[in-house]
RNA sequence: GUCUCCGUAGCUCAGCUGGAUAGAGCACCGCCCUCCUAAGGCGGGGGUCGGGCGUUCAAAUCGCCCCGGGGACGCCA
């Protein structure tokens, strides 16, 4: 089912579909396909509630002015059964369209009804959709890029979770590879420096330098002593990564779900190697996509729309990641069936993802069920300076870090409102001292200002039960007429679309500015119109149309993971 | 060099599947609480939408070429 907002642009659509049609049935205009129109809510709601370019974008394929067009339109416009009931043409060929009182009173009817489930669509019929996001290295402590990935990440799967995909939020867990070597081998060097002093190993300089691998290895060595001090270095590093591996993945784990984040699945690349990988090396070599050179086995790239070739398997018989990717993404596709695959990158894979998508293609199957959702880099900057956050300096500002500066509402909030493609500059003095100048607390306001007015008013003995103002009736809810009362039930109506949008765009962005708009139309409401002390027949429409807001607020800010306060 | 993201008000950015006078927040100036939360509202100043050419009835939006800035181009992940 529908919302009522879209039942009356659908309806629009359909209805100057016919009229074209009988227009040129009649002769008035003459046949030809009919161009992709759009019908929206004109920037100026005063031309109308809604607008529709078809007169415009049919002037060429008609050879008629978009004017003629547009009176051909509306003289046989059938707007029975519509919302609409009132139509007039404008300017260089819009035609304008006024709807019913009735569609915002049904508006406001149609929030009450769903309530916390006003929002919720079945848009997507079940599709089965992953996004995978965050993904961090579990060699070390998450970075501010995977923050903003976690934000845009959960929001968007939130946006396919409440527009009707079904959707599996998931992990991967890099425990494999050459980065876990690297682990084992910078937790070895600490480990004997702790235990043998500075100059007694050497700590490559690609090796993780941060102050959490020392940690570990003092960690490590107060539970083990020197126990594998003079032990097979294979071994040796073994017992180290077994040791860390698994307190940094939960670490991960618990990180996350502080800042909101809750996994469906958390899949493991170790779970990859070695049958899976060699799964997929064996239909790529089936297919005919793969050679042998220097030793190594590399993937014919070029045949499928990559620049260059890539190594698979190394000469020294390790696969690259890229291997195990492709064996990731095999597991997505082949063996668990999604039809949809969305994974949050950083802005630097972007030359990964032509590659994987052409393997995708190579491996028999379809490159055009991943989308990637590149995401430009973080840049942490203190007092308007550039602040260094490199996994290597030792001292970055992590995940956890950020948590303790800035209240979680505040960042999760500030790294979805840029969209994905922009770089990000966050200000770690700014996001903290002007935390209540935050546009997430605009939000919030409104929120507690709707609560505190419902309080109020039932300290009062008015709708102390809510009763009253949940079941106002359509046909008392005609006297919102007020500008201010239209203007905010339009914008409540969209809800659905809305968060449709987010999630075929990818875009969680453009939520927080709809959220920021129902608060700032609500507070021109509040402003304009007094609730309290209003005769019944207006007060309780009203306060229907205060609630109404209020869920909407609620169930927005839920779907963005930001609490919804009663009190400021 | 190739690929990619970005360039819109003093600052941070929306708008970009082309549409009717280019928007918001912050900052600045001035108003509005005997009245439901002033963390709010109203008004004001402030713009060659980086530049040029092109497509179109219509370009901030699409195409091409420049200019300026970020990022990526490993038998790293």
């Amino acid at each position: 089912m529908i919302s009522i907002f879209e039942q009356a642009r659908q309806q629009l659509i359909t209805a100057i579909g016919a009229a074209l049609a009988q227009a040129m049935e009649a002769g008035t205009l003459p046949r030809a396909e009919i161009a992709p129109f759009v019908v929206e809510v004109p920037a100026d709601t005063a031309r109308g509630d809604f607008a529709t370019n078809a007169a415009m974008v049919n002037a060429k394929a008609l050879r008629q002015s978009p004017q003629k067009i547009a009176q051909a339109i509306v003289a046989n416009l059938d707007l029975s059964g519509c919302y609409a009931e009132r139509v007039e043409t404008a300017g260089p060929g819009f035609i304008n369209f006024f709807v019913k009182p009735q569609w915002f009173a049904d508006i406001v009817s149609e929030i009450a009804q769903k309530g916390e489930q006003y929002g919720h669509t079945d848009y997507g019929h079940g599709q089965k959709v992953m996004v995978e996001y965050v993904s961090a290295n579990p060699t070390g402590p998450m970075h501010m890029g995977n923050a903003r990935g976690g934000a845009l990440g959960d929001v968007l799967a939130e946006a396919l979770a409440w527009s009707g995909h079904d959707t599996t939020r998931e992990f991967y867990v890099n425990d494999a590879g050459n980065q876990i070597e690297k682990f084992g081998i910078s937790l070895e060097a600490r480990y004997i420096q702790h235990l043998r002093g500075e100059d007694a190993a050497v700590l490559p300089e690609d090796a993780y330098q941060g102050s959490d691998i020392i940690d570990h290895a003092v960690a490590f060595a107060a539970e083990y002593g020197e126990q594998y001090l003079n032990c097979d270095s294979r071994q040796r590093r073994d017992a180290l990564i077994a040791y860390a591996l698994p307190k940094n993945v939960a670490k991960l784990e618990s990180d996350l779900a502080r800042y909101r984040i809750h996994y469906d699945v958390w899949f493991r690349e170790s779970t990859l190697h070695p049958d899976a990988i060699q799964r997929v090396l064996e239909v790529l070599r089936s297919r005919n996509a793969v050679y042998e050179l220097d030793g190594a086995l590399w993937y014919k790239a070029t045949d499928f729309g990559g620049d260059k070739d890539e190594v698979l398997v190394r000469a020294n018989g390790l696969p690259t990641y890229f291997a195990a990717d492709i064996a990731y993404h095999y597991n997505k596709f082949a063996v668990r069936g999604f039809d949809k695959v969305i994974n949050v990158w950083g802005a630097d894979h972007h030359g990964h993802v032509a590659r994987l998508k052409g393997a995708m293609d190579a491996i028999g199957l379809d490159g055009s069920k991943l989308d990637i959702v590149l995401m430009q880099l973080v840049r942490l900057m203190k007092d308007g300076e550039p602040y260094r956050m490199s996994k290597r300096s030792g001292k970055s500002i992590s995940l956890s870090d950020l948590l303790e500066e800035v209240p979680l509402d505040a960042a999760r909030f500030f790294f979805i409102m840029r969209e994905a493609g922009s770089a990000l500059d966050f200000d770690l003095s700014l996001a903290a001292e002007q935390s209540a100048k935050n546009p997430v607390f605009y939000v919030q306001y409104a929120h507690a200002r709707i609560c505190s007015m419902l309080k109020n008013l039932a300290a009062e003995g008015i709708a102390a039960d809510g009763e009253r103002y949940l079941t106002v009736s359509p046909a008392a809810l005609l006297v919102l007429t007020a500008p201010e009362e239209r203007a905010l039930i339009r914008r409540l109506g969209q809800l659905p679309q809305e968060i449709i949008n987010a999630a075929c765009a990818y875009d969680p962005a453009g939520i927080s500015s709809y959220i920021t708009d129902v608060a700032t139309l609500f507070h021109k409401f509040y402003t304009a119109c007094r609730v309290k002390g209003e005769p019944e027949e207006l007060l309780y429409p009203r306060l229907a149309l205060c609630h109404a807001t209020r869920t909407v607020l609620k169930n927005t800010l839920a779907l963005l993971k930001i609490t919804s306060p009663e009190v400021m």
